[in-house]
DNA sequence: TTGCTCCTCACGTCACGTGAGGTGGC
DNA sequence: TTGCTCCTCACGTCACGTGAGGTGGC
């Protein structure tokens, strides 16, 4: 678990964090030349937290039944998520600690209408799997929570944890729910956020609002995205409402193998709000 | 090669169309009970159409890394591919064709605007990835091709193959499209259909026009599915211009680990283009 | 009948984690 | 100094394909 002076990670604080033991670290450094830590003058490895990003990936493929080069293979290839200290300032939405991780994450001008058919598309799907949803929203106003309330009542009934952003006059944890009352002029007023964390229905949408009243967005069933997005919502929530006792984020990640059936469920969720509407 | 009298496949059938040899069938089956082939009274094994598919599904995913025990697990779970003779009548169209041989798809009724959105985020895609897609489109009548032209001129110079269904006066090939006559009174007058078959960039719609001017359509980027329909559209064009010279479709199946990015940018140019008209 | 298929037993190779054993930097 | 890390060499187990060897149904 110690950090070195020079700020990397040793090598038994990588196996401590990962669950590998020091010798299979070693093991793919040798074989499969991942991960390639950094070295002090004397040799000794210092990792980083992006190599452990990776090496998570890595075991969640194996645990998909993949074959260790393959796994590795893929974590390689993976978006880089930029790990950086998180920062009141910058990370005032979960939009915005999104693209400052991701930054290849596509960002799409949405309308309010669309905004809204994907995010009833997301509430749908974690109702219609109930598999225990963490679930995060951000509102803008009570308003606009409050026509979510009647969807918003259950889902947090059959979920495990649920975190509510708008602008509330006190934050409070009422029915199971942890409502965070959002500061004037913080930049989460702009914020329109669903997070579904879940092993088989996770899926995030996060935009905000710009003043022709259209929002810039980004949306994915990405596991890896989606459990990003619940992290910088939990710490939202520790920021806006420390005295509020919000459950931390799911230890599991969401199921990678099933992503393509769950972006097809939503998109065909989406597109039949659409066309309705 | 050889069918049996009562219609199986024997093993030696089997390993020539798979590429496996025989002993690793028999192996499969003892390690694995995969698959369980039927047995005559004698003991020896019979195979049908769908123990072949399924070992093809193993073979996909062996070829992405996935162990043997994964690879059978996942072709184990995929949807039963109803293996029905080709039916001039039944398969009148690629959306009835589809529904007949995996009725698990979801039927969604979209309007003519979203098939729109959905027809240009699938074009959109095959351009941009130019992995050399084999094409496929039903266009009703010959102005809603014309119509298209501008973009599906483009398509036919970057891709392998190219068929098109319209109330063209007679089939011919032009400029390296094949474009098929729909006779009057088909079930193809009704037909709107566009299938990119490539290993990045594959997708399907299909679809038919009820009375009310919406559409009963399906669409997804799975790779079977988008196989069988390349497959059911190539039959097709056999059926209604035989004297074409259609290329056979593609041999190798579509990525099926990069579904979950296909998924996801098809969906995003179609709301990019829902909230944009 | 010929050639195919049945079965069991066993082997060979490769992937991958683990451990020993002696060394030097932190 | 203590405990950690370095390295190499090697082993053990498991997954998986292959082959032999004798048999009986197609």
């Amino acid at each position: 678990m110690s950090r070195s002076v020079e700020g990397g990670l040793t090598i038994s604080a990588v196996a401590a964090r990962t669950g590998l033991s020091v010798p299979v670290l070693r093991a793919w450094e040798q074989r499969h030349g991942f991960p390639t830590p950094a070295r002090l003058e004397g040799g000794h490895r210092r990792y980083d937290d992006e190599d452990v990003a990776r090496i998570q990936r890595v075991l969640d493929e194996r645990r998909a039944g993949r074959s260790l080069e393959a796994a590795i293979d893929i974590a390689r290839r993976s978006p880089e998520v930029v790990h950086a200290p998180p920062d009141a300032r910058l990370d005032g939405t979960i939009h915005a600690g999104l693209r400052r991780r991701r930054p290849d994450l596509d960002v799409h001008i949405l309308s309010r209408r669309t905004m809204l058919a994907i995010s009833h598309a997301i509430e749908d799907e974690a109702l219609a799997m109930a598999d225990r949803p963490t679930i995060t929203g951000a509102f803008q106003t009570v308003e606009a929570y409050e026509r979510a309330l009647p969807r918003w009542r259950e889902l947090a009934r059959s979920g495990a944890s649920t975190v509510v952003f708008a602008d509330f006059p006190r934050s409070r944890t009422h029915r199971g729910v942890h409502q965070v009352k959002i500061p004037a002029g913080a930049p989460l007023t702009r914020e329109w956020a669903v997070v579904c964390d879940a092993p088989r229905s996770a899926a995030v949408l996060a935009g905000w609002e710009r003043a022709d009243g259209r929002f810039e967005a980004v949306w994915t069933v990405e596991p890896e995205v989606v459990r990003l997005a619940t992290d910088i919502g939990r710490h939202l929530a520790a920021t806006h409402a420390p005295r509020l006792a919000v459950e931390p984020s799911p230890t599991t990640l969401p199921d990678a193998t099933d992503g393509l059936r769950r972006a097809t469920a939503v998109t065909n969720r989406v597109l039949a709000y659409l066309d309705r509407g």
